[in-house]
DNA sequence: AAAAAATGATACTATTTTAGTATCATTTAA
DNA sequence: TTAAATGATACTAAAATAGTATCATTTTTT
């Protein structure tokens, strides 16, 4: 079971290198410190932006800094980002196994399931990662 | 988040089929009775076979039958036969974030998240989802 | 005003994983 | 001996994930 994707680990990566950069860094110059694709990087950090994580400035000296106190940011925050969660109550087979659906006790299950995924991904910190 | 994967999912229906059978079908006649393409169904019960769930017997009037009582298969046994398990203690990232990989708390964070989903899937019955 | 250096938006392509097919071998009952 | 079943395994298709390309917009510097 994959549970960090290619985007969590880039973007998590990015945060790290922010921080130790003292809280704002460009693309670029991300991108020359860590071993990402530099227009994948950009559309990852792009939607952290959009989800007020991160706060951007464009031009000459822009780049991206902390929206949201680096020592609050979660890896349930960024795995929220880019991952699809599952409709409370939907179930989860292609099509519905019970004969009596309503009393279906498995699609409350499923999502507890991911609720508890969640749970466990919102104790641990991006700082927690750093330097430990 | 795709918790149930195709595989499960035909495997839990041909397994609930077999039991309202009586305990014994063949992949023809299951396959007659629920919407799973032949040749794919029968690779999945292979892998019942094989991993003890069921039993087979070949030629005329040979199929598949339960090796192990129908209400104690959990969804459990069947997840964990399609998808691959985390190592325990490996790094969920590409190459390590944490300089002193050692102490990292992450990698184990993460095994007992997947541990956590066995534990909840494990608590389901394929016998709670016939007909709640 | 213009050029340069940054991000925003978005459509496209490649790779990997998941899903499904085809085929030949083996077993067993009629 | 043939038909009806599974065993093994290699191949193909579809979907999801990962990555690229390009043009637009904003902002600073000259
Ligand atoms: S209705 Fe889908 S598993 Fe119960
Ligand atoms: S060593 Fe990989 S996250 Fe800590």
């Amino acid at each position: 079971m994959k549970i960090i994707k290619k985007e969590v680990d880039y973007a998590i990566r990015a945060l790290i290198f922010i921080y130790e950069k003292g809280g704002k860094s460009s693309i670029t110059e991300i991108c020359r410190n860590m071993n990402a694709p530099n227009p994948f990087l950009r559309k990852i950090l792009q939607i952290l932006s959009k989800n007020g994580i991160l706060k951007s400035t464009k031009g000459i000296g822009g780049g991206f800094e902390f929206n949201k106190p680096f020592g609050e940011i979660t890896l349930a925050d960024i795995t929220y980002l880019f991952t699809e969660k599952i409709k409370k109550g939907s179930c989860p087979f292609k099509t519905p196994i019970c004969s009596n659906s309503h009393k279906c006790k498995l699609k409350f299950k499923i999502s507890e399931i991911e609720d508890k995924i969640y749970e466990q991904l919102s104790s641990v910190k991006i700082s927690d990662l750093w330097r430990p």
